[in-house]
DNA sequence: GTTTTCATGTAACCCGTTACATGATTCA
DNA sequence: TGAATCATGTAACGGGTTACATGAAAAC
């Protein structure tokens, strides 16, 4: 059955679920969309693809770019395997985004989650918003107990690091709950189409101050 | 020579200079007073103390506790290894400290070294400060950069995602520029004894509000 | 006297990386 | 035609975890 879990196999089906790909691409994406939390090799893509496939999961496709139509008719061309979800692929992303695990709430394993919402009914978001701000929750009481503990015989850094630390906690628990405010109130929304300039309070999540500055320079992928 | 990088061999060599230990104490101090950024398990630790000894870092004596002195008197006692950090030992403590290699800067990396600033000098100190704050505006760089460039076809959930690891990530280079601010008037202490209340603005690290409740309650571990 | 906690260890695995090897395609 | 980038892969390793096995000391 080959368990190969972790949030690989996760990003790389919902990747999929949106359109067809090939592993190069599929990395790009997984390391500039997704990529914010974490980076990934081929070292690990591509063997995992290959499990993947094995599972039923995934087809490959011996695929060229679609527009590359004059290229068809030459006769040896391959590589380039695009990868494309089959319908257990699909139905084992659904499991795996519903699925309410232990170790489902851990850092890595939410953002991974997070990032696939849009491909999630409202009730599973709850779910997954109100088990991840629990964890932290339970998270911090253990801090609080620790240092209530140890906070005599700590020097500063020490202390200084704990206190950053359980305040970035905190400060997440606070993100957590105006998400989850949100979508009690149904602020949602599928898929945002091209606002240029995002200034309103417009129907979506709720909208902050910062970010990216207002600078639409270089649109080359490097 | 066994290049066995990692936290681990760091914390536990930062963990002994202070002290000598035994293993079991040694895990349950990484993983209270080092450990709210990560937790470690007796597979690794073992073994990990085992290879300390091999480089000649640490010496085991076969030791009971200190105040056990009514037990020594009998025969086939043993068990309760007592690792103690030799001269090399420290000496390697030392240049891993001082040590400004490029992955010196990674989140768990950085954290670990904050954690042992109490043994180190400030020049080392705001190296490591500064380094690790130009790491972070690197990588606010591209994220700034990849979300300028995949903006519009991001859904509004990953676009969150992104906007709020962007701020946390803005939020450590604040925090980075008071430690840094701190350090350069010297505001700093070796080992704050014992101020049960913290209201005012002491000699040490900027004071924040917030962190752990004034409950006393539970002294015992657990 | 039995249950808990302390205390040490090992073998198998997990999820990923690094470094390397290879070749096709695009662009100057 | 040669360099850069696209594209796919593999072998060896890395730094840990889980689950297991064992036994001594303390608490009840």
């Amino acid at each position: 059955m080959s368990r190969r879990s972790g949030i690989l196999e996760f990003a790389v089906l919902g990747l999929l679920r949106e359109s067809p790909m090939h592993g190069y691409e599929l990395r790009k994406r997984l390391n500039t969309s997704l990529g914010v939390f974490r980076a990934f090799s081929y070292g690990s893509l591509y063997p995992c693809l290959k499990t993947l496939v094995a599972n039923g999961w995934l087809i490959e496709e011996p695929g060229s770019a679609p527009e590359d139509a004059r290229a068809a008719s030459l006769a040896g061309r391959r590589a380039k395997i695009v990868y494309r979800l089959t319908a257990e692929g699909k139905e084992h992303f659904e499991e795996l985004l519903a699925h309410t695990g232990p170790d489902a709430w851990e850092d890595e394993h939410f953002a991974a989650r997070f990032a696939f919402f849009g491909q999630t009914s409202r009730d599973v978001r709850m779910r997954v918003l109100e088990g991840r701000r629990s964890r932290l929750e339970e998270r911090l009481e253990k801090m609080r107990a620790s240092l209530a503990r140890t906070r005599e015989r700590l020097d500063d850094y020490t202390l200084e690091l704990q206190r950053h630390g359980m305040e970035s906690v905190e400060r997440e628990v606070r993100w957590l709950n105006e998400l989850i405010e949100s979508e009690r109130a149904g602020r949602y929304q599928r898929n945002g189409s091209a606002a240029p300039d995002t200034s309103g309070e417009a129907g979506g999540l709720p909208r902050h101050r910062g970010g990216s500055r207002p600078d639409p320079s270089d649109d080359t992928t490097k």
